[in-house]
DNA sequence: ATCAACATAATTATCTATAATTTAAAGGAG
DNA sequence: CTCCTTTAAATTATAGATAATTATGTTGAT
């Protein structure tokens, strides 16, 4: 019945987490122990423990005795988890192409179409993450994919931050590419477009709320 | 005057974290935070802190309700760190080549000479890493110096648990042919190297303590 | 009167001590 | 021998105390 396997830090962590990645709590942010265990009915303690988890996954920054405060993200973090991810997520994909099945393929495939329907930036987010995920699970490496995830979070809080105002549906062609060359068997052609994939970086205008139009970086994948 | 800048809980994630690497704490065992706070003269809630930090660096493994123990350490995780350091120390190597200067290379030369007159494991292991440290710094990517710092430990851990007995000193031919390269400008084949030097995986006889021969898996690097 | 240096107060992080859940183990009945 | 109850041990959470840092205010000098 009772299904509260989580302990209380990870509970917290994990809703501070959602805060951070979504932009709800801005980049360099102060964390007030005292307040976070208020808010959620809890002793600072745990808030602690919950602290040290997000620090593990780049989410926030600890200064020892002067705080723990949202961990700052500019340009160059942002090409840095890019860069991360496309070494990492290559070498995930080269593991795991030895134990892809028709099916594994087919459950991507419809990650992808999830993708294409998706009306707002979390939905398409979500798929898209578990897109990544069906493809390099199958590695079998742990170590590996958790850092692979924690990227991913790092990516989405970027994402999220660059495309919160105006959103557009849109069909992912190189998800597709992916899952062609790892039908026909071509590993390196796979593992090249996802590099290119996650890496890429670009430019794109973005209206605001006030109506003006700025550059904002974006990144996909 | 008081120099102890450092929390409690890192200090003492500090050296549980020398205990696992060195061998001192053996895979599997359990760590349990009153006995540890005892030990230190703390109580147990820096314990936990600390825990979360090794839990972090993949030396320890936590299980919600039934406690810690030291994070297992099979040829698979050998072989899935060595991987992972493989692509990201090229990642880094590749960024830090543009800012590499002669005066890092010959700093980089004196770690490798410290490393030939290393007389035993322990100091072979620090110069070693002060080698990679050396080169890999100048990419400017602090996320992705801290994994690899991880990495590191957990390459130590199983070079120490391998080489614990039986140690014999020798000259470290990758490294010299990574300067070499850099020194001429040859990223890609420093890379390379660097690539197959951190990947390396071998057998090597083991001579036990009871005197029986085995074999045991050996990584450089 | 302005600014700097020092001391004091308030805020916050860190640590200790203690209580309450939960898991693992031991003992006893069917 | 199996299953259930009881007991013990260890993890998790709470509340309070301590120590360090930031902020504030006062004094003294230029």
């Amino acid at each position: 019945m009772n299904e509260r396997k989580e302990t209380k830090a990870a509970q917290i962590a994990r809703t501070l987490a959602e805060r951070i990645v979504s932009g709800m709590l801005e980049p360099g942010a102060r964390l007030r122990q005292d307040h976070v265990a208020e808010e959620f009915g809890a002793s600072h303690v745990p808030v602690r423990e919950a602290f040290r988890l997000l620090e593990a996954q780049g989410l926030a920054k600890n200064e020892p005795r002067r705080g723990v405060r949202v961990a700052a993200f500019d340009l160059n973090q942002v090409r840095e988890v890019a860069e991360m991810r496309a070494a990492l997520e290559v070498l995930a994909l080269r593991n795991a192409s030895q134990h892809l099945t028709p099916a594994i393929l087919a459950a991507a495939e419809e990650a992808t179409l999830e993708g294409d329907r998706a009306r707002d930036v979390t939905a398409w987010e979500t798929a898209n993450r578990r897109f990544h995920r069906i493809l390099l699970t199958p590695c079998g490496m742990p170590r590996l994919l958790a850092a692979i995830d924690d990227l991913h979070a790092a990516s989405a809080r970027f994402l999220f931050s660059a495309w919160r105002s105006n959103w557009e549906t849109r069909t992912d062609r190189d998800h597709r590419a992916i899952l062609e060359h790892l039908r026909r068997g071509e590993v390196d052609a796979a593992a090249a477009v996802l590099a290119r994939h996650v890496q890429w970086i670009g430019r794109k205008p973005v209206e605001t709320a006030s109506g003006k139009r700025r550059e904002a970086f974006v990144i996909e994948g």
